[in-house]
Parts: structure tokens; C-alpha cells; sequence
DNA sequence: CCTTGACCTCAAGTTGGCTTCAAGTCGTAG
DNA sequence: CTACGACTTGAAGCCAACTTGAGGTCAAGG
């Protein structure tokens, strides 16, 4: 197979050849040689920078998703991993969903300020309470480095 | 109504009163007056960093929940800007849910390696492909500055 | 052969949202 | 009255994920 020149990559991917160097840096991805200093890469590179993308999406930060990498071309993520994170991502999205809902309520509503809205003050407290202890557990999780994975 | 000392704000809030400090730095709240040097806080407060918090979860940025505040205690938001969020937050959850789908077929899918299952390559460049076109219009969106509210 | 322009390197800068630090100030318990 | 400890300040630091800038190199077109 030919190589991609650089600025393929960018046209095909929609990352900007900064973007490219610098997860080249963090050895998320690989060049396969030079055309003169132009970076040529395996059109595989593509399938990377999308699977990289997935784990962005799915919450991972660029060590997470270099780690799963390791040393080989394939993820061969944990079977488990991916039920754990398929809940976090479902659960998280049901959030968002029920936020959703409840700014559609307000904007609907016809109590002049929302703050007199029964019903958006009781989602509010709802709402906050959670998160509330969501960074409950994250401080814990940061007091106590080992158990921290998911 | 009494005071609330600024650490029962933390207590009740789970927020750190560095965050409390910041918070006030940026007016998005304000202390109702000191105890020696220690702020005192309105109970409205409370609500307030709700309000907040709920922002924060619908992806505004704090310089944006300032801006909603205006100058006035309560938000009043303009009816159709919520639905717009609204909607944003559908589609992102959307987005999350489909992952999550795929990270559950990915794991309970027979081949191999992941990269060898044809769905999950499909799911793959869908996924990949959605996200490049989001960054395409991110990058419009920059080099036009005003057009770029939601 | 020479210019051009897209790439290169490495270091430093940016953004957002906080946290941490050193040094200082108070109210309160003893 | 004094010590304690929880708060205060302003400035600086931190983190992730990039981006930007200055100065350099190179292949290809004219």
C-alpha cells in the first residue's frame, strides 16, 4: 500500500498536523517514514485516529487510550472494561437526557421566573444532590490513588 | 433569615471553599457580608450553586452562567436558547448512548480481535466520521467569530 | 538553479477551572 | 490573655490537550 503523505491525514482525519505530531509525540500513532521531513504514514493511521476519536468520546483521556494501545497495533480492550464503561456512558447520557427534559419543562413553564416554577426548583435540587455526590466520590478517588480505574 | 457561614456552604454544596472563593471572584456569587474575616453566605446561595452546577452539566462554561445571571438573581434564560440546549444535550446523549451500544456489541462480539469484527469497523468510521464533521464546524465556527452562540 | 510554500523542530503559550502556598487575621476556647 | 485553628489574601501553580512562534529544511515547479 502507498503511504499517506501528512496532508492527507489531515484531509482525511480533520485533525490539524499539529494535532498528528503531537499524539505522534505521545506515541498514540506512528509515522512510517519521511518524504524529505514530510511525515508519510500507513493508511492504517486512519483507523487509529478513529478509534482514538471513540475513546475520546467514550471519557478516556489520551494516557488512558495509549495505555490500552500498549505495545501492540490493536486495543484487545478488556471485555469487562467495555461493560463498565458502555453503564458510565449510559448512565451519564440518561443525565444529560433527563437535563434535557427538564430545561424543556422550564422553557414551557409558565411561572414568570423560573425560579417560582415548583417543579424546576424540586429537578434543580434533584439534580445537584447527584452531582453533589459524584464529587463526593471523585475526592475520595483522588484521596485514595490505588482503586481509581474504571 | 440567618447566615450561612462559609463552611456550612461547603458542607452542604460538596464545593471546596477555594471553589466558593473563585466562584465570587468571577460574581457568580456573592457573600452577604463577613464574620471576622470569614464570608457569611444568604441561604439563596445554595440554589445558586445549583443553578450553576446544572450549567455546568449542560456544558456551559462558568464566563457563559455568568452571562445567563446577568445582573439579576434569578437566571432568565431566554425560552428558545433552552430549547436549543435542550436539543444539543439530546443529540450529545444520543451520541453517548450509540456508544455505548457499540462498546457492549464490541464486547460481546465473537471475533478475535475487536478490529476484526466487521460491525465494529462500521460503528468505527460512522462514529469517526460524525465527529470529524462536528471539528470542521468547530474550526468554521473560530474563524468566524460571531455566529458562534448557542 | 532558485524560489516557493508546505512541512519540520523545540520551546513556550493558551484555556478553563480550579488548587496550593506563604503569610496574615480573627473569633473563641481555655 | 493567649494560643489555636479555621478562615483570609494575592499570586502562582497545575492539568490536559493542544496551538503558536521562530527559525530551519526540503521537493518540486518554473
Amino acid at each position: 500500500m502507498k503511504l499517506l503523505d501528512i496532508s492527507e491525514v489531515v484531509a482525511s482525519s480533520g485533525l490539524p498536523a499539529s494535532t498528528l505530531r503531537y499524539y505522534e509525540s505521545l506515541r498514540l500513532i506512528t509515522s512510517a517514514g519521511r518524504h524529505g521531513l514530510r511525515r508519510q504514514y500507513e493508511p492504517e493511521v486512519i483507523q487509529r485516529l478513529a478509534l482514538i476519536d471513540m475513546g475520546r468520546a467514550a471519557g478516556l483521556s489520551l494516557g488512558e487510550i495509549g495505555a490500552l494501545f500498549g505495545r501492540k497495533a490493536t486495543p484487545d480492550i478488556p471485555r469487562e472494561d467495555l461493560h463498565q464503561r458502555a453503564l458510565a456512558l449510559d448512565s451519564e447520557a440518561r443525565g444529560m437526557m433527563a437535563l434535557a427534559t427538564m430545561m424543556r419543562h422550564v422553557a414551557d413553564c409558565p411561572a414568570a421566573s423560573h425560579m417560582e416554577c415548583p417543579s424546576f426548583l424540586k429537578l434543580l435540587r434533584v439534580g445537584s444532590a447527584h452531582r453533589a455526590r459524584v464529587r463526593v466520590r471523585k475526592r475520595q478517588a483522588v484521596r485514595t490513588p490505588s482503586r481509581g480505574r474504571v
